[in-house]
RNA sequence: GCCAGCGUAGCUCAGGGGUAGAGCAACUGAUUCGUAAUCAGUAGGUCGGCGGUUCAAUUCCGCCCGCUGGCUCCA
């Protein structure tokens, strides 16, 4: 755990929050040990170690308890002791943990001791000045931790809380925790119909239902389209293949335990294919290779099966069975900066074009189990580092978190609780070229190897999508809408014009439904709107005698009357610039 | 995989050792209506699965499956 220097008053109050709560447990449970309890966004946690885990109703006994303490107006005293005598003081409390901690700590920094009333404990502080500082607090959920974040070590029961300045605050943030509910995307995939996960299946395996799928098939088409522009080729290749192949990639080594088991065909081992590199990878074989053809891009929308442990599972962000929009580059050396200079640029294009304009930027360096040079691994490392900084984009080092292969640039994009998940890479290869034996005939006559690129944009659709999902809070844009137009006939003698506007919508290409049913107007808005439905086009006597549209917009009362054309012209200039309004 | 919680009709949920209930949706009928819910009726469930305890289990217990929140993991 790094200190916080400089924490703010709101981080103070936090962690002396999270003291409360280890002291009110220490009073509530004894014999329960304490370890560590750090400030995290929007609140804290605190890690116990004892026998039983905590239940719900023992978070209602501890709130309750520090809500007591906190009254109590007991100051928090800050005090130094040596280092012996901290191990024995709390080797004497049977706090095993504390002692570990206090053992690892450099021994020419003082030791320090937080106390309030009776209870105390080692902490580098700083904290509030009284337990009365803390007003506003609530706990949130328990869950388990392993100590030190190992799993081989033993299990540790974590309560995470939230604390802020005033009691408006919390009831804001927990406004905001329930807003935010209010947009998972698992939650709107089922009202919106847009995906399921059937038990029959099994878990983490997608089905698009027809609204989710009709998006699906926007993002391809439009990712198609600007792949064809940018000097992309497509290819499209099985979901399967023998083993061996995965025996030349070095996959079978590296990730065994992440792949679909084996099939046994006519005698042959076959797996699911967790990527689709070494597929591109036989394309680029199949003939010679002039430096003049360079760089080739193959890119795919390709299928992959990974075996993920089940309690990682999450929605349709984190699953067994997804499609890349994956590319690989095949390149001279000279070539690598600007090619992934381009594929920065193609990212931050496709991004920004389904409205995602926060994201955070890491550099993955070389991990533990690598394969490769050294040299090679700097070099590669140092071409994605120059790219960025061309770019002038920001990014952070995530040290080890490379793949085997290579060195990477990871985009992250966060869903609807503000947690981050990776959908854009670009990865350098200078290993599978080698093991593959890649060749490509240079401008001296002589074979040499390329390097590979491998990039993702969206990284998966199903995770993609998920975040589009929650961005949008399922409202999604007028380019993307599985249904751009609902067309309400006020009573059935309307139904007639309503069939002729859907059939003049549908020529010119809008995605239109009609809602024929025998309810009042007011009923057909209300599903609309709850449908997200980006226009509703309401049809009465009006409407046919002057024959014009009703148009109301999503989230809007206001309506307009505009003849088709007029109507038309704004439903393609929205949906031609993807236009991303901010009445959506 | 680990810890905890949860699993009842298509959906949201109530109930509880004596064979199950609401609202919405669906279906039928009436109504033909101007911007967020018209009225009435009908139908719908091996109470996630398997096993145990019991005269009796959807309810209690065990195991399994699935989901949720975290942890670990994430090529």
């Amino acid at each position: 755990m790094i200190p916080n220097e400089n924490p703010s008053e709101l981080e103070t109050i936090r962690h002396s929050c999270a003291h409360l709560m280890a002291q009110a447990v220490q009073e509530l449970f004894p014999g329960t040990q304490v370890t560590i309890g750090p400030v995290i966004e929007d609140g804290f946690f605190y890690d116990f170690s004892r026998k039983e885990a905590f239940i719900p109703e023992d978070l209602e006994k501890i709130e309750k308890r520090m809500k007591e303490l906190a009254a109590a107006d007991t100051p928090i005293v800050r005090s130094e002791i040596s280092r012996e005598e901290a191990i024995k003081k709390f080797g004497d409390m049977g706090e095993t943990f504390k002692v570990e901690i206090i053992e690892g700590i450099d021994p020419n920094e003082p030791i320090s001791l937080y106390t309030q009333g009776e209870w105390g404990d080692l902490c580098g502080g700083p904290h509030v000045e009284s337990t009365k500082k803390i007003k506003a607090f609530k706990l949130l959920h328990t869950s388990s931790a392993y100590w030190r974040g190992d799993e081989r070590n033993p299990v540790l029961q974590r309560i995470y809380g939230t604390a802020w300045n005033t009691e408006k605050e919390l009831r804001l943030y927990l406004k905001r925790l329930e807003e935010a509910k209010k947009r998972d995307h698992r939650k709107l995939g089922k009202e919106l119909d847009l995906f399921s996960v059937s038990d029959d299946i099994g878990p983490g395996l997608i089905l698009w239902h027809p609204k989710g799928a009709r998006i699906r098939h926007l993002m391809e088409e439009f990712w198609k389209k600007e792949h064809f522009k940018h000097g992309y080729e497509m290819v499209i290749s099985p979901h399967a293949a023998k083993i061996d192949l995965w025996k030349t990639s070095g996959h079978t080594e590296f990730y065994k335990d992440n792949m679909f088991s084996n099939m046994d065909i006519e005698g042959r081992e076959y797996v699911m294919k967790p990527m689709n590199c070494p597929f591109h990878i036989q394309i680029y074989k199949t003939k010679l290779r002039s430096y003049r053809d360079l760089p080739v891009r193959f890119g795919e929308l390709g299928t992959v099966y990974r075996y993920e442990r089940s309690g990682v599972l999450h929605g349709l962000l984190r699953v067994r069975g997804f499609t890349q929009d994956d590319a690989h580059l095949f390149c001279r050396p000279s070539q690598i900066e600007e090619e992934i200079t381009k594929v920065l640029d193609l990212i931050v294009f496709i991004l920004q074009s389904f409205g995602f304009h926060e994201y955070k930027i890491y550099l993955s360096t070389r991990p533990e189990k690598y394969v490769g040079s050294d040299e090679g691994w700097e070099s590669a490392t140092k071409a994605l580092e120059t790219a960025l900084n061309n770019k002038k984009l920001d990014f952070e080092v995530d040290p080890g978190e490379g793949v085997f292969y290579g060195p990477k640039i990871d985009i992250k994009i966060k869903d609807s609780l503000n947690r981050y998940w990776q959908v854009s890479t670009v990865q350098v290869d200078f290993n599978l070229p080698e093991k593959f034996d890649i060749s490509y005939i240079e401008e001296d006559g002589q074979r040499h190897q390329p390097i590979m690129l491998h990039r993702a944009l969206m990284g998966s659709l199903e995770r993609f999508f998920g975040c589009l999902i929650e961005h949008y809070a399922g409202a999604f844009p007028l380019w993307l809408a599985p249904v751009q137009v609902i067309l309400l006939p006020i009573t059935d003698n309307h139904a007639v014009y309503a069939d002729k506007i859907a059939q003049q919508l549908e020529e010119s290409g809008v995605r239109v439904e009609k809602d024929l049913r025998n309810e009042k107007i007011g009923f057909k808005i209300r599903e609309a709107q709850l449908q997200k439905i980006p226009y509703m086009i309401v049809l009465g006597d009006k409407e046919v005698e002057s024959s014009t549209l009703g148009v109301r917009r999503r989230r809007s009362k206001e309506t307009r009357t505009l003849d088709l054309k007029t109507f038309l012209d704004e439903v393609n200039e929205a949906v031609k610039n993807r236009t991303i309004d901010s009445a959506d």
